[in-house]
DNA sequence: CGCACGATGCGCT
DNA sequence: GCGCATCGTGCGA
C-alpha cells in the first residue's frame, strides 16, 4: 500500500467537498512504535456560517485551531471524557472543519479485530490516542497522517444530518460510505 | 464568579 | 429508548 498525506490543497477544496473526499482515506497513526492504519468510513462538515459550528460567533479560546491552517488538527473535549477530531478546511482565517466520525480498522490491530472499535467520534479518539496534545498538528506529518486512500463511487456515498447538535439540524452534512460495517450507527 | 450544556457512549429497561 | 458520567468552555451576572 503507498502511503502519501494529502496535500494542503487537499483541504481547500470547498469544506463539503472535504468531508465527502475524505471518505476511503487512511488515518496511519503511530503509536509507541506501531503503525495503525484504519480507513474512514464517516464524515460531517461544518462551515464557518453553520450555526452548528464551534467557530461561528467568533474566535475563542477552545475554536481557535479551527482559523488555522488547513490541513491541521482540531481536537477538543466532548462531554467531559471523550475527544472529538476534526481536519481544518478552507482558508486560514475562514474556521470550517470536518470531524472525521468513524473509521475501519485495516492494519496494526490483530486478528480478532472488533470492527466498531472506531465506530463513533469518541471511541475513534480513544482507540488511536488522539487527545489534545495533537490539536494543531500538521496532518501530512507523522505521528498522526491522514494519507490518499481508494476512490469510493458516488453511489456508496449516503448524506444523511449531523448528530448531535441542536442548530442546523436539516443540513445533510454528515457522509458515510454505504454498507460499512464500521459506521456509528445503523444506516438509516 | 457561577452555571448550563455539549459535534458521546454505555449500561439498563 | 433513556439516564447519566464528567469537566472545560462561554456567556450572563
Amino acid at each position: 500500500m503507498q502511503l502519501k498525506p494529502l496535500p494542503c490543497d487537499f483541504y481547500l477544496q470547498p469544506t463539503l467537498d472535504v468531508a465527502r473526499n475524505l471518505l476511503g482515506a487512511f488515518i496511519v497513526r503511530e503509536l509507541d512504535g506501531k503503525r495503525l492504519i484504519t480507513r474512514i468510513v464517516e464524515t460531517e462538515a461544518y462551515l464557518a456560517k453553520d450555526p452548528a459550528c464551534h467557530a461561528s460567533r467568533g474566535k475563542t479560546r477552545r475554536n481557535a485551531p479551527m482559523f488555522g491552517s488547513p490541513g491541521t488538527a482540531y481536537v477538543y473535549l466532548i462531554y467531559g471524557m471523550y475527544h472529538c477530531f476534526n481536519a481544518v478546511c478552507a482558508e486560514e482565517g475562514v474556521p470550517e472543519a470536518v470531524l472525521i466520525r468513524a473509521a475501519e480498522p485495516l492494519e496494526g490491530f490483530g486478528k480478532q479485530v472488533d470492527l466498531r472499535l472506531l465506530a463513533g467520534p469518541g471511541k475513534l479518539c480513544k482507540t488511536l490516542a488522539l487527545d489534545a496534545a495533537l490539536c494543531g498538528h500538521d496532518l501530512r506529518l507523522p505521528p498522526v497522517q491522514l494519507v490518499k486512500g481508494d476512490l469510493v463511487p458516488a453511489h456508496k456515498v449516503l448524506a444523511r444530518p449531523r448528530v448531535g447538535i441542536s442548530q442546523a439540524t436539516d443540513r445533510l452534512w454528515r457522509y458515510c460510505i454505504a454498507g460499512s460495517p464500521a459506521l456509528s450507527r445503523r444506516e438509516e
